[in-house]
DNA sequence: AGGCGGTACTG
DNA sequence: CAGTACC
DNA sequence: GCCT
């Protein structure tokens, strides 16, 4: 069992530099944040003038006790203060229950002359954890001072605990400026999302480390959850200059193969970009989840320098800019980046004159289009493709519902490619349903490629009420959905005729656009939709947590338990898709979160 | 110290 | 099987 | 790189 610790400040001195190791000490020490109520003062110092520096910036001002053999160059020897209150702390039976000893009120003050304050190093915590009670302080003690005067800190002090600090009183202190992020808690969905054990933030002009500290904004509640998809995420946030830095070195890594980098930095950047405020300091950022030491430091170095070293040396490094124009390649990941580059290209042209038919037909495709696929398509464009889609489906079986998803569902002013889930109350309307939508797009020319079409559901079995009935047996792949993966081009153009009179070969003017078609069954439809919806981390944190709090499998084809992979219908009753998407959240144990919250990349 | 999303396609 | 795609 |  834990030992009772004594109130206890802890020095930040060269724990700043781990903004996240500092705030872990603090919230598992439980510790005082105005060192007048601590009994004992721990950090990482080792030299007893940094230990008196320390405390006289905190407004401490000490002379030094000299004490016991362990400190061999004190100079006198009158501390009886000092024993005192090593007495009451340290159990002179070691096994004996140290709570019993501790008989110091936790919350009396130090009195200037009176008493006197010890520093010790953190490792007298952590072997009094591991010891489970509380060592002898002697062989820890770095500095002891008895305190002449309490002078004021060095900066002013905030020494107001969080719940004491009047929450309304910042509304009056932040100019209109600044109050774009800052002012009282976002509204997510109407939720109450913030603690409110946390002071409302307030702006100073000085910043101590310990103002600092004090005056963080709350952390959202919402962010401490590691999953993203328990978070809203909106598509802009304060930090966003920071988060360019940070997904250029997630691009970096991603080209040199590092995918542990990758996730690491994707895991960081969903957790900043669902942070409300506009960060302030390092220590701030480290509260959050997946941001530790490196992210601190990064951020530290892009607040104080201006710029981020490994994400300009990512922009300047002309090896990387070829590696990231391959894998912008349709087809082409880093590790084929990666290939075209060791084998001397570093042109598109390149690719074109030495290696095209090496390379794949999807990859020859993504070449071929390079500039269209990387032009955005713009909100209009997407709808006017989806309800293309949307009528040849009702042409062919009227009934069927669609929501278009992916980024333009999340809100975004434009999309890479277009995501459309198409479903039908009837089961039997969407069985190989997706090869005749093909066909009567195709023969009206809106297709001119397919990238890939899967059909796993529909080619399953050719009857339906054999699938149907085999449906509880569901060991995956049986209810699947269909997908197909298509390039995309209007066929139409206004000059269309008379260019075609003149030129039977006149080329469509209309950019290509990639374009990715989903059917999915009635009853596991609410799963494609929030399945194509999230952004990559949404998705992969749904899939995460599912799994390690339900003990479910999650995908866009439905809800399966892990041990038996028994189908979990969380979608039962009527209702539209967007209905059904609902209910597989709060089946889950999910809040609703707004397509528009679910943009963690 | 181990682990990092799940699935289905192509080649 | 490795690589890439989708979110 | 961060978390468990």
């Amino acid at each position: 069992m834990a030992p009772t610790f004594p109130p206890i400040y802890l020095l930040k001195w060269n724990l700043e530099h781990d903004p996240k190791e500092l705030h872990r000490l603090e919230e598992e020490i439980d510790v005082v944040f105005d060192i007048k109520e601590a009994k004992l003062v721990l950090g990482k110092v080792k030299l007893k003038r940094r230990a008196a520096l320390e405390l006289r910036k905190l407004g401490l001002d000490t002379e030094e006790v000299v004490t016991t053999e362990s400190e061999p160059d004190t100079d006198t020897d009158h501390n009886h203060h000092e024993e005192q209150i090593a007495s009451q702390i340290v159990p002179s039976a070691p096994g004996n229950p140290p709570a019993q000893r501790l008989a110091i009120s936790p919350r009396s003050t130090l009195r200037p002359s009176d008493e006197t304050i010890k520093v010790l190093d953190l490792a007298w915590y952590t072997g009094s954890l591991n010891a489970g009670k509380l060592l002898p302080i002697e062989d820890y003690l770095v500095y002891e001072g008895r305190i002449k005067s309490k002078i004021l800190p060095v900066k002013p002090k905030q020494t107001l605990l969080p719940a004491q600090v009047e929450p309304r009183r910042q509304i009056s202190t932040v100019s209109p400026t600044q109050r774009h992020f800052r002012t009282g808690p976002r509204k997510f969905g109407g939720n109450s999302v913030h603690s409110s054990s946390q002071p409302a933030r307030l702006l100073h002009k000085t910043t101590s480390e310990d103002e600092a500290y004090a005056a963080l904004p709350p952390i959202p509640k919402y962010l401490h959850s590691p999953y993203s998809c328990q978070r809203p995420t909106p598509l802009h946030c304060p930090n966003e200059d920071f988060l360019s830095e940070l997904r250029i070195i997630k691009q970096a890594r991603n080209l040199k193969g590092d995918e542990v980098g990758v996730r690491a930095y994707s895991v960081a950047v969903a957790a900043i970009a669902s942070y409300p405020y506009s960060l302030t300091s390092a220590l701030e950022l480290s509260r959050l989840p997946g941001c530790g030491s490196k992210i601190s430091k990064l951020w530290q170095d892009w607040k104080t320098l201006g710029h981020v070293e490994e994400a300009d040396e990512a922009r300047s490094d002309p090896d990387l800019q070829v590696l990231d124009l391959f894998w912008k390649i349709h087809g082409v990941g880093e590790a084929s980046a990666r290939d075209f580059f060791s084998k001397g290209w570093r042109s598109l042209d390149d690719i074109v004159e030495q290696g095209w038919d090496r390379i794949s037909r999807d990859q020859q495709i993504g070449v071929k289009y390079y500039d269209e696929f990387l032009q955005r398509i713009p909100r209009e464009e997407v709808e006017k493709i989806a309800s293309v889609i949307l009528d040849y489906a009702n042409h062919i079986r009227d009934g069927f519902r669609m929501v278009i998803c992916g980024g333009y569902r999340r809100g975004k002013p434009d999309s890479g490619d277009v995501d459309v889930v198409l479903s039908h109350p009837n089961e039997n309307a969407t069985h190989r349903f997706l090869v005749e939508l093909l066909e009567s797009l195709e023969r009206d020319e809106y297709i001119t490629h397919r990238l890939i079409v899967s059909m796993k559901n529909s080619d399953r079995g050719q009857n339906p009420l054999n699938w149907k009935g085999s449906m509880p047996r569901s060991r995956g792949g049986f209810d699947s959905l269909d997908h197909a993966f298509l390039v995309w081009q209007e066929p139409t153009w206004p000059s269309k005729d008379e260019d075609l009179k003149g030129n039977p070969d006149a080329r469509n003017p209309n950019v290509h656009r990639r374009v990715d078609i989903i059917i999915s069954p009635w009853k596991t439809a609410g799963c494609a939709v929030l399945g194509w919806s999230g952004g990559t981390m949404f998705e992969r944190d749904l899939r995460h947590y599912c799994k390690q709090q339900l003990g479910f499998k999650f995908d866009s084809t439905g809800v399966r338990r892990q041990d038996n992979g028994e189908w979990v219908d969380l979608e039962k009753g009527d209702g539209d898709l967007l209905v059904k998407e609902r209910r597989v959240f709060s089946g889950l144990g999910l809040e609703w979160r707004d397509p528009t919250e679910r943009c963690t990349d």
